[in-house]
DNA sequence: TCATTCTTTAAACAAATGATTAAATCAGAC
DNA sequence: GTCTGATTTAATCATTTGTTTAAAGAATGA
């Protein structure tokens, strides 16, 4: 029997894998065609199912990597009893730029995918606990003085951060933004999301 | 030849439309079958060709007219000079939030489709110059102070507002929230958002 | 009523697409 | 080298899917 290779990015399956993201995430689960993947991998066509029995199984494993890139990329951060939630949001804000400046499209990728597939998103992921049981939730839940629902500020958050990419390229022909001009922006908002979540806590 | 019908919402071409808008909106264009509309309007699947030539050409008008819906409904509150830009991000928040209600489905639906195919903006829309020379815009020009690009504010204010429909199964899925304790927080945010619009001037 | 045109239907077509097969090739064990 | 199993390839299959066709039905005007 041939012994297994280390499953370095030169593998067969790796190479598959990466051209699976890529496609999926681009044009989604039902545009993205297996003879796409196929031919951005370099790879016979008839290979994916070797690997991956079906277009559908490629998909959820792609699909969760994704999951987990998207959400699951803070947990150190959440957990961190020591920093203040201003200093968290900053962070927060810092990373999530920098991931969704090289992936622009995982957004809407991921969001379309749990519209249309919620069940997926309960049975593979943890994260409501994560978040639930986290230090950056409770400090959330002090900031709101009872006066709101945390939820509000979370989406605050997230909306600040996400949405620029989610909105990218209607945004960057209103505002004749090229994708470096756009970038430029994302990078100002590093510092201004933390600034500005304070200046919303400071109005509650 | 037979006299053209009124066309109401019960002509066959409008069935055909609102069958084609619920559906398209919903699974996007790849994952939505000529059969799924043709069923859901509850007509002959030729009759789709017969009327509208393609299923593409179904879609340009169906997505044609959601855009509107998404970006050309606030023209009048955008171009009222007497208003201030809180009262006029009050009345955006507001609206955008009743329309978002009753089509969770536009938002994710219409960035997902710019996003595939951005030049169909460009073309049908005059969304850019009908923002740049409002009175809205030259507000938010205004209330920057130079200290910032004006594309900042109204990153927020669409951040603040659509965001959290884009991310609606996700955020009610991690908030344990049923849709109608969901449609609670965004009716509390069209108080909140104006709010946290000066909270953020302030702060500049 | 008859003729003409518009509308609707069932059936079929052609292309696209996910999946499979059978043979060829490769890599390692002995 | 030879054997064995893993990997790869080209060809093919079966289904799905957008579209078309030809005929039937309904409406309109003479």
């Amino acid at each position: 029997m041939a012994t297994k290779k280390a499953p370095t990015d030169e593998t067969t399956e790796e190479k598959i894998k990466a051209a699976a993201r890529k496609v999926f995430t681009k044009k989604g689960f039902s545009a993205a065609r297996t003879r796409d993947i196929a031919e951005e991998a370099g790879i016979n066509l008839a290979l994916l199912n070797y690997y991956f029995r079906s277009k559908e199984k490629l998909f959820d494993i792609v699909m969760m990597e994704n999951l987990q890139q998207f959400l699951l990329g803070l947990k150190s951060v959440l957990h961190d009893e020591k920093s203040s939630l201003t200093e968290k949001v900053a962070v927060i804000a810092e990373e999530y730029i920098n991931m969704l400046k090289a992936n622009p499209d995982l957004p809407v990728f991921v969001l379309t995918e749990i519209r249309t597939n919620p069940e997926k998103l309960a049975d593979t992921m943890k994260v409501k606990t994560l978040l639930l049981e986290s230090a950056f939730f409770k400090q959330l839940l002090a900031a709101t003085k009872g006066k709101m629902h945390p939820m509000h500020l979370l989406i605050n958050i997230m909306g600040l951060t996400v949405f620029p990419f989610v909105a990218g390229p209607l945004l960057q022909h209103v505002g004749s933004l090229k994708t470096e001009d756009f970038h430029k922006l994302m990078d100002e908002r590093k510092k201004m999301i933390p600034m500005w979540f304070d200046s919303i806590l400071k109005g509650i």
